[in-house]
DNA sequence: TTATTTTTTGAACTTTAGTTTAAATTTTTC
DNA sequence: GAAAAATTTAAACTAAAGTTCAAAAAATAA
């Protein structure tokens, strides 16, 4: 019977979690208020420190749950059978996905290095290199089966996950393009640059 | 002599606003203290009422520093006489430039938006615009010229200043790449991206 | 239903940071 | 060098937000 109470807690937690990413991509670290998370769900600031020890931990979970979902993502992408070109293409569209949908907001916690403890962003920026690390594996694998062009894996990487993680500046639910229609570009262009050419 | 105490009042005015910059590009909107600016320049938070109006205008101020000196640059750039992958590959080298730079920190303000009020916030949209626009233009340039793709202009250009954009999110002055070395694999790759293929 | 446990509340406390101000200091002017 | 103006200071004030806690309310179990 515990185990319900667990999972309550469990589920309660959640919603909090989602509740202070949503204000935090809107306001930043700081300018997150336990208030405001707590509005959200009718609830008052002082219930938050039943879930969580304290605001520090509570966005740093946050933080992971965003990585978390991401990861998972792209580690479906990445050992799928697909081609290079196809699994970069994927990689692209999923991140633009999560990063245009309206649950996650990735990487939206920009620098998160002044917030949280040593630990804290240790573990965050490991995630963070995981992540990033997927991408790295996927043009090197372009490289050596020779479609991708013999680029700098690193600049490429990072001229890539910028211009994703960019995205997230600009992007309005209900502005012209469409996350889809974003994906189809981005992918698309965002391949030529790397793509070998005949 | 009005003039000479001017003179001294706007030097004083910049170095707040220098100051002001550094702490806002490690620290955030929020995150920033008056304390904090006024600390580097070895003064007290109270003087910087002497200067400026309150923490909004401060910060207002700073953002619009950071675009005019943005906006330069790129005004040079598209009125050279070059063709337009050399603009291009110079606007990329020149934001990447002013991207790592010390004294600069360019868009590190990320999201305006919660920060400043409707008017200020309308002031720092336009420079922006009109930053963009620039490199809209000098890609509609390539494309009339039939050296660049066919691309969705609008595409392109946030795939260039998002890549770019992000540049200061791991830029490090002591890491491994040199701001040249980072400016020649940029502007290669994204040149290759839409530069018509023979 | 009653007793027990869990959850939520709301007020109090604490800390931090923006702002004001009168007084002190420094700079300029004559 | 003294008077006037400009600048800086330090302390006080205010407001906002993080945190704690005892009591109330709600949920669960007997």
């Amino acid at each position: 019977m515990s185990s319900f109470r667990a999972q309550k807690m469990a589920k309660k937690k959640q919603e909090i979690l989602r509740s202070a990413a949503a204000v935090l991509i809107e306001k930043g670290y700081q300018g997150t208020t336990m208030e405001e998370i707590a509005a959200k769900l009718l609830m008052t600031k002082g219930s938050m420190y039943y879930y969580f020890k304290n605001k520090d931990d509570l966005l740093h979970q946050c933080h992971l749950m965003i990585m978390e979902l991401c990861l998972e993502g792209i580690e479906t992408v990445f050992n799928s059978d697909c081609t290079p070109i196809e699994k970069l293409r994927n990689a692209i569209k999923e991140h633009i996905l999560l990063a245009t949908s309206e649950k996650s907001m990735f990487m939206a916690l920009a620098k998160p290095n002044h917030n949280f403890s040593d630990e804290q962003l240790k573990e965050v920026l490991e995630l963070r290199k995981i992540y990033s690390q997927y991408f790295d594996r996927i043009i090197n694998e372009g490289i050596e089966k020779q479609v991708f062009e013999n680029v700098d894996v690193k600049m490429a990487r990072l001229i890539i996950l910028g211009a994703l993680n960019w995205i997230q500046e600009w992007y309005d639910q209900d502005g012209p393009q469409s996350a889809e229609e974003i994906s189809d570009a981005y992918a698309r262009y965002l391949l030529k640059m790397i793509i070998k050419e005949k």
